[in-house]
RNA sequence: GCGGAGGGCCGGAUGGCCGCGGCACCUGCAAGGGUGACGAGGAAAGUCCGGACUCCACAAGACAACGGUGCCGGGUAACGCCCGGCUGGGGUAACCCAAGGGAAAGCGCCACAGAGAAGAGACCGCCCCCGAGUGAUCUGGGGUAAGGGUGAAACGGUGGGGUAAGAGCCCACCGCGGGACGGGCAACCGGACCGGCACGGCAAGCCCCACCGGGAGCAAUGCCAAAUAGGGACCGCGCGCGGGGGCAGGUCCUGGACCCAGGUCCGGGAUACCGCCCGCAGGCACGUCUUGGCCCGGCGGUCCGGGUUGGCAGCUAGAGGGGCGUUGGCAACAGCGUCCCAAGAGGAAUGGUCAUCCAGCCCCGGACCCCGGUUCGGGGGGGACAGAAUCCGGCUUACAGGCUCUCCGCGCCC
RNA sequence: GGCCCCGUGGCUCAACAGGAUAGAGCAGCCCCCUCCUAAGGGGCAGGUUACUGGUUCGAAUCCAGUCGGGGUCA
């Protein structure tokens, strides 16, 4: 039924495809998540930076691999589960869209929301204090 | 039109850009890449009940203890849930509320006040008799429980007769108790007739009666990997053979020191029993079997201590949910037919952001009308409660606002 | 996620098979004593018994339901 019909369907539209999707393989820069309570505590002990909307703390792994990994924390402070949930959210989206870009190799990221700011103020707003607190932690290493 | 009662349903919409999760398919040696459909709620919540499912314990079963349920009948896998009915209470009514079995099985409690608080009682009173006093009245004896007063509650109520004063002492009505008989599956209802009236309340105090319940919970449970210790206590079974090697350990005898106990340390002597190595026998686990692997003086079980905080399974199709039709039933619900839908994460996906619109809120201006609303235009600002965690059936609690059905009362018109 | 426990003055605790006024110590304020302070003595204030309902004549106590806090299990 459709195995004849796919092959010319694909070639029409597997060329932009491909070319939308090269300049975005090019950056090696590519971010796990942070699962382990240890490495959660390992980036406590390191660097941090805090913001209006955020607390960011860096760490350099120092183990060659350079994958960037970040992990979340909203506690009880920033309210119930639903609020917990659209904090975490609203700064995975952060790190989805600068990370890549402006974090550093081999680095592990943990971003903590704070209660009211981070689910309520822009999104322009904590991009631009996300930035900010890459830059600072950068620079000081 | 106004006011009210009871249900049911929804609880933002559309689009652009950038993303996430497991699944299916395609591609690739692999890492990976691509495509597709799907992806939070009525409460996902509280964890208050009932189950499914696992493990443990015990096993026909019964009893005891403990916990729960509690008008009657039905529904259900089951329930403390639902439906129908009964009784009592509230409301003009629609309708609502009720842990609603037993207080003559027994125990206990009923503070304060009051004379008296459970089969009780006489404070102020009322009445009679004897005596004192000119008299008001008083001492003593006796009869009463109508009236006053206390209390949440005072041992039937109202009226009449009766009496020295009174009293179910007698009568009428009401209440109460028993109750032939009739209706109903039952709770219960009606009730001829009988009884002069005793039987207070609390069982969300103990308790009695009937019925139900073994315990723990998916962080259950099973498997793999890694890592520390190469442990301690108790119980059961077994505590064999041969060879090699050695005099550094153990064991036995003995001397001394320390010393609360009991052991520690130093020294002398004896022994080949044990420790060490190899093999047999035996045991353990994997495997269809063979070969093989580990332990090899232990093996199995229970508990304690120590280490790990990784992965896989359990894990989503089940008493599933919903629509329509039909059959039975007042209904809850059940049967049959047919169609549709159905997430599976695991530091935890189901989204982030922007624009437009739709409700509701506030402000300004115009118009209309029995002065408070309706409608039109513009602007501001803004989405209720809330996020699956093994899965179902309920209950309870939270919830901006909106839609809709049925019914009741009052007013007006025809 | 499951299970268990607890809410009484500012703090630590009483009062509990229901009985009317919720009590004690520390802390606080005032007075006495002392040259001054501490100690001691006397007095005072401070409580919606976490909250909301229910049972009862009567609830801190009994029963439900909310809210908050703590512990424990791989």
């Amino acid at each position: 039924m459709t195995p004849p019909e796919a092959p010319s369907s694909d070639a029409g539209t597997m060329p932009p495809a491909v070319s939308s999707c090269a300049p975005h393989n090019a950056q090696p820069q590519k971010w796990t998540a942070l699962r382990k309570r240890a490495d959660f505590l390992a980036a406590a002990r390191a660097r941090r930076q805090g913001t209006g909307t955020m607390l960011v703390q860096g760490r350099d792994r120092r183990d060659g691999d350079a994958a960037i990994r970040v992990g979340f924390t909203c506690s009880k402070k920033v309210g119930n589960a639903v609020a917990r949930n659209r904090a975490k959210r609203r700064l995975r989206a952060l790190a989805r869209e600068l990370l890549p870009a402006q974090g550093l190799p081999g680095w592990d990221y943990v971003l903590i929301g704070k209660a009211e700011e981070t689910g309520a103020r822009p999104y322009d707003t904590l991009r631009h204090d996300l930035s900010y607190a890459l830059r600072k932690l950068a620079g000081g290493a």
